[in-house]
DNA sequence: ATAAAACCGGATATGGTGTTCGGTATTGTA
DNA sequence: TACAATACCGAACACCATATCCGGTTTTAT
């Protein structure tokens, strides 16, 4: 791709990223993402149809790296998916460390749709292959979108009350919403770790910040 | 009050809330609902200053009958409110009914979080008076925040599978979120009701759809 | 009867989105 | 190094929705 289009993009969205610490979605305007960017207008929307798409390109662009080890593991084949969803949940949570400052701006009103609608399609093919805890007494689907649920606003409570590490609300998760009848025990188990675990562990950073479309 | 004003603010609630059993709030333009209202621009300007002003005195009429029990027993010093929550989250449930239509319109973008910020300080109320159930391993914030979560999803998963009945969604809840350390049995004796059980009790319609200020 | 106040609706200011246009600068390639 | 392709520029513009303004009309309470 021509070095051009690479620092455009790469501008663009470290300007949307940034002003996404700043305040949310609905409030922030293409004219200041342009201006933060130091890009032409017109130049903006020849990468992005709208707004709106740019907002989609992030969402892809962060579920493409939180769900990485998903789709290389479907790839391979490995079947592995199936077991210990506990550590799977974990794995997520610490590539979403990576994005927490600017989540806050995503999630509220309209932008929150966008990103929900997709972290949930992740999420429903995780949980999916959990068996039901809660045996016959509740819908299948209701407890599938339960679980979903749970997690989604475990993570969204966590963009609000930053001082937790990925085991820390792991465990709040865990304790609160059984995702394995062979894990009930865990209500009595799961420990607050104090000790905030730093950032470690699941560094596959690979650089492609970018999409790849286009 | 003046008449006609009684008249305009019934016609501009009839009209908002027609129009977003067809369409999302965001999509709905002032311009349609004073078509569908037969009222003029300014007519309308000087009854609610923005068009969210609109929304939040929709969302105030709702939670007004909604919760209209506690306000009630408050009033009257009844400190009932301290026991039974299942039977108020069912209370709260029937009342919520009468709106269940125009619910999916409001329940996306922008209008769902004034909603829900409005919904969820009124469940943070009813729920501070549970007894954290999962002891010291999570933070009560987290669990107070995950209580009230549950119970507003629940709410939302109701407005798009209509078929329920409160009961219904009441024991759901239940079943996947124990709100009482003394009703951790409510997993088991929790059943559907598969009659579906009709619209009756908590009947008290008292007429007051329009707000009293202004 | 009359004054207050509620209503009317077309014109307008404001502000954001997305497009158009003619022209400039950079890149990959020959 | 020449050169075609293409990415970029930015001001001007069309569009749409929100919210205000203003002069005039109708309804209401007394």
């Amino acid at each position: 791709m021509d070095r051009r289009q690479r620092k455009t993009r790469e501008a663009v969205f470290r300007a949307f990223t940034g002003l996404l610490k700043e305040e949310s979605y609905s409030k922030i305007t293409v004219q200041q993402i342009i201006d933060r960017a130091d890009i032409g207008r017109t130049t903006f929307y020849t990468h992005y149809e709208t707004k709106d798409a740019l907002l989609e390109s992030l969402c892809a662009d962060i579920f493409g790296h939180v769900f990485s080890e998903d789709l290389q593991k479907e790839r391979t084949h490995d079947f592995s998916r199936d077991h210990d969803i506990p550590s799977r949940l974990k794995h997520v949570l610490y590539h979403l460390q990576d994005h927490m400052e600017y989540l806050p701006g995503i999630l509220s009103g309209e932008s929150r749709d966008v990103f929900m609608k997709s972290f949930r399609a992740h999420l429903k093919d995780l949980f999916s292959a959990v068996k039901a805890p809660y045996a016959a007494s509740v819908p299948q689907d209701y407890m599938l979108n339960h679980m979903v649920c749970d997690f989604a606003e475990a993570v969204q409570w966590w963009s609000e009350n930053n001082q937790y590490s990925p085991e820390d609300i792991s465990g709040f998760f865990l304790a609160t919403t059984p995702v394995c009848p062979c894990e009930t025990g865990a209500r009595k188990r799961c420990r607050l770790q104090n000790a905030h675990a730093g950032r470690q562990g699941c560094s596959d950073d690979s650089g492609a910040f970018l999409r790849s479309d286009g």
